[in-house]
DNA sequence: AATGAATGAGGGTTCATTCAT
DNA sequence: CATGAATGAACCCTCATTCAT
């Protein structure tokens, strides 16, 4: 069930690229001032003067204030972000001699976990959609299609052994991000102090396996 | 169980001040704009074009475009929220002799329809909230306040016919508008076909049974 | 050497004209605005809320903000100044078998005297000539016409008696309207205490006679 | 009784900044402007156009209009005013050998010179005092530090051998500089030629000479 | 006559972007 | 590569002025 962590976003650009320093710290600036205060109301003199460089510098590398909003999330919405999901699915489906509660317990723990890691990456990730919400449909068309085509199977398998409730793949996807979304984003936005995640984790689970494992296998798996 | 139904934001806007059709078609645009584009990238000329008047009209009775914020804004975030949640409370507190199941379904209903008619006001309303979130700690605190006073001893009654998991409850409600944030938030943000009421209820309230209320008191309201 | 006290600038505009009572609310009020920020920086609307009117009646009279302040000036630039000064020169020669001192502390007296008592317009006219002094030259040319015809005469009667330095009338009035402004103006512009009159008077007299009355003259007025 | 003329305010400041030439344009376009037009009627674009530059670049050093006037004036009255007071009293005091008619010479002359070399600055300084007395109260009271503490006892000597009515230094100090103001400020005010240095002076300080010299010594003073 | 909503030109200011150094 | 002065379009806002009521 062990897959690689997800770094978190910013330590995966610096490692993917050839930026200077000042490069980098041109980026990493941008990813604090547009998580803190939004994308309209940072300035290029701001993030200049963050990074500790000239206006001019910010302008080297990435040709445009878009671009560098665009170097901050794309990495995060075309690859991390696909790739999270990814291995959630994978680790619902991954071995399926556990019972479908501590698949799901992993999963969701390892979710947020990464979330919170992520949570200014999330901050302008949210402004942005709230902001024009067509960038999620390339995204949300994707994972569609990987639902549809690969975790249908593996689900059923579950649904076979009276582990998992009788609905169709994308309902109890629906529900389990709908859950997650609704503790994490409140969390995200305001940004309080960062959730415990083994507390959440235990509260989302619990209250998911409500809903989507049927009495009987609930009863048993805690009698385990 | 009958209240009167909240009026859409608008309307009420409209029904409370005597603005000249100018000012209201100022306010009409500004919604419009800021919830299509976001407040900082709606010029006061994009809402004086669409409101087919002059720029100084917009500024004649919103002296400032923040002050236009916050005529579209606070009605919402001030008055009729909390009224919401007032309301809400009302529903579950009103018929202590209804199950607890049947006051969660209309209760749920109302909100949801309640915000699929405020749609434009809530996506600008989460829009400023993701940018300043400081925004919302009036509100929640206020919030937190009602709920903590009143609604404790609602909920221990259910509790004590078993109709009620035994949370406290802060948890119970932070569940339930969980699940609803978690629905309702990407639909409103995804301007996409403004979602099935009755189909959402359904799928929340289902969902939401299986984990609020003890097996044994649902299989009696299921038979019933 | 009496002759009638000069009314006050804005006492002379009601009289004079036919202007409706929210009309003279609205002199009166630009009057006290222009002397107390300036012309540019009072704004029609200032104007108005100080007068008790809306913002369409200032220009229902006064067809222009400019003209409001030439309905303001003129009357002093035109009228009253004018006729000040002519007064002044009236004051000066009117009784030539008194000494020239008595003559000149009476005018000078008179002078400060109107001039405190039209303060405000006086701010603003000196705010108007250091803007635009060509408002001036009308003004000075016609005075220089006065003082040339008529002032001569009178002052080479009292040189004749050695009662009067032996310079040439322009001089002689330049130095003494010289004094005066160097007094007055500082303390018309800081808007401090209205000055003392008499102690003004005193004070400047004895200084101008120092210079403009032969020692013998001077000697021969003090034992007196 | 050399000392090191006073330099133009403009000149000392292009020595003093390290503006680049086109703020220093900036700067000097802004000067002409506001003594020409007035503060307020001098637009940013004004400036730009008279600078050669760009709209954008003026607020590149000077962020803001009003911090341009205080750009222009700063100098002027924080540095340049004071010195040249202090350096006319050290001019007063410098060679006690000296008559004070002498030295009154010199020192009103040097002062007339300064003035008429700085008439643009000295036109806005009026505006500005004009529109905003309050600006001239933190000068005032050094000034009158100045001469309380240091004054008196120059005056005293001056007196003590007859040469200096006898009145105290403030009145003394009052009546030269409200001479002096009579005279000049309605020529820098009304901006046409500028004012003969040598003339003036003669005409300045034989008047003074009358009012503060005692006749005995000033007798004396015109036999030499 | 008086009103005040409406106007639109113009104001000061910000900002992403360019380019000579 | 890095700089920062320069740019000018666009922004929010003010204001004198008009006009239907």
């Amino acid at each position: 069930m062990d897959h690689t962590d997800v770094k978190t976003l910013f330590d995966a650009n610096i490692d993917n690229s050839s930026l200077s320093i000042k490069q980098q710290s041109v980026l990493k600036a941008s990813l604090i001032l547009f998580a803190e205060k939004g994308y309209e109301n940072t300035s290029t003199q701001d993030i200049a003067k963050l990074a500790g460089c000239a206006e001019g510098t910010v302008f080297k590398h990435f040709k445009t204030k878009d671009a560098l909003l665009k170097a901050v999330l794309d990495p995060f919405v075309n690859d991390i972000l696909p790739q999270v999901i990814v291995d959630f699915l994978k680790d619902l489906s991954g071995q399926p001699e556990e019972h479908f509660a501590v698949l799901l317990r992993y999963a969701v723990r390892d979710r947020i976990k990464y979330i919170m890691e992520n949570r200014q990456e999330m901050r302008i990730f949210i402004q942005e959609i709230v902001k024009n919400p067509s960038m999620l449909e390339g995204l949300t068309s994707r994972l569609v299609l990987v639902i549809e085509t690969s975790v249908n199977q593996v689900f059923s398998c579950y649904q076979a052994r009276g582990e998992l409730v009788d609905w169709d793949a994308m309902r109890i996807i629906r529900t389990i991000s709908g859950v997650l979304l609704g503790y994490l984003i409140p969390n995200i936005v305001m940004s309080s102090k960062p959730l415990d995640v083994d507390e959440t984790t235990n509260e989302i689970v619990e209250f998911l396996l409500q809903g989507l494992v049927p009495a009987e296998a609930r009863d048993e798996a805690e009698t385990r």
